[in-house]
DNA sequence: GACAGAAGTGAAGAAAACTTCACCAGCTTA
DNA sequence: TAAGCTGGTGAAGTTTTCTTCACTTCTGTC
């Protein structure tokens, strides 16, 4: 069940979206002041703040960055009686995920919030996969050796490195590669020269470290 | 071909162990003081370094300190004329591989040098094996989400987790648990519960810097 | 002491990772 | 133009890793 939390000083406004909110099956809770609502973060995690702009004693926009400084993860929806689009601009700069003004409907709503929890779904995927990915490509043994060849040399050919590391069947080092480029470890110009992208600079960088780790 | 460094205010010793190392099929540098080995050191990868224990300036046994602190895997073999057990003691405590005293046979010197060499390439082919299995434990989605689970939680029992991770199988979570009991990566008290060795904890911190890496 | 649940073993099977092999297309150069 | 090299594909086979299952042992508790 996915948590929301409910930041606005509009009391009555906070009870029908806490109402509408369990109603669509939320967890939800309330908070009546940016600042408690950063105590509530601080102590547990939520997947999604409503957050009301304009509030007395602190400005929306301040706590925004003070949310996203505590849970990068949560999302944040910005709400504002009055939007502009110089404060929607500098909101989602700021990291917010959406920015609706009031009065909204609520399917409107409701439709945002799935949305956002959508993309968040997405982006945590993504990373996963890319964790995998460099992870699985680092446990093997041969593909390090390739990898740390291609950061010496920085440029190799397919023979070159098969010849290097003294494998007789170039097709496995073909297999290797195939791994490695998936990854995004390694890419290949137009010339079928082999080298490190970016990514695979990072896995050298952590392959290092990782031996400094192992040695301490 | 392995590289020695000779430290010894002594001349004509330092001529003569070139002279035999040289031909023992080593290639070797002469140092006159400490302080001159290790600027040769700063700048330079050693194996071996073979360090008279006394010298004048400064003491042997403060050189070896220092050698550790600039080039940890430089193995040291310490010489000296006036060998007691308490100085051997504490040259090993402090780092050295060996102790050796004078007058020495040439026989002896030249074992000891293979005997460490011999012991250095053990120790970073161990070193080796646990990149190994500290990469395949992290290789896997599930070890990585026990890992993550005894971070936060720091004591499980086999059934917590098993049923935290929502798996109907407890001798799958058993596997993987060998898998990262071998890695050295968690343990288990007479309790039964599970929990992260040192090496455990470094592995998370691993995983957390290869997330803001992938993420950034 | 008997029953339930926790923790584990070992073997068998399935899935994934890796290797090998047979073959092809393109390029160079004698 | 034929021989020889490079860089590749795809299928079959092997090995390793992972999962499942049947069964054991220990512990607590009623």
């Amino acid at each position: 069940m996915k948590k929301i939390l409910i930041v606005d000083d509009d009391g009555e406004l906070r009870g029908n979206l806490t109402e509408i909110l369990r109603g669509a099956g939320y967890c939800t809770d309330e908070a009546v002041s940016g600042c408690e609502a950063l105590e509530m973060l601080a102590s547990k995690e939520y997947d999604i703040a409503l957050l009301d702009m304009i509030m007395p004693n602190r400005d929306g926009m301040d706590i925004l960055t003070e949310m996203k400084k505590i849970r990068p993860r949560t999302r944040v929806i910005m709400i504002t009686a009055f939007a502009t689009i110089e404060n929607a601009v500098s909101a989602i700069k700021k990291g917010a995920s959406d920015y609706i003004s009031k009065p909204f409907k609520i399917k409107e709503l409701i439709t945002t919030i799935k949305r956002v929890i959508e993309e968040s779904r997405f982006e945590t995927d993504i990373k996963k996969l890319n964790i995998e990915y460099t992870l699985s490509s680092l446990s093997n043994p041969i593909r390090r050796n390739i990898i740390n060849l291609l950061n010496a040399r920085s440029k190799m050919r397919l023979m070159e490195i098969t010849r290097e590391l003294d494998i007789e069947d170039h097709t496995k080092v073909v297999f290797h590669m195939r791994m490695l480029k998936e990854a995004g470890i390694i890419e290949q110009n137009k010339e079928k020269s082999y080298f490190l992208t970016k990514e695979g600079e990072r896995a050298i960088g952590f392959l290092k470290l990782l031996e400094n780790y192992v040695t301490s």
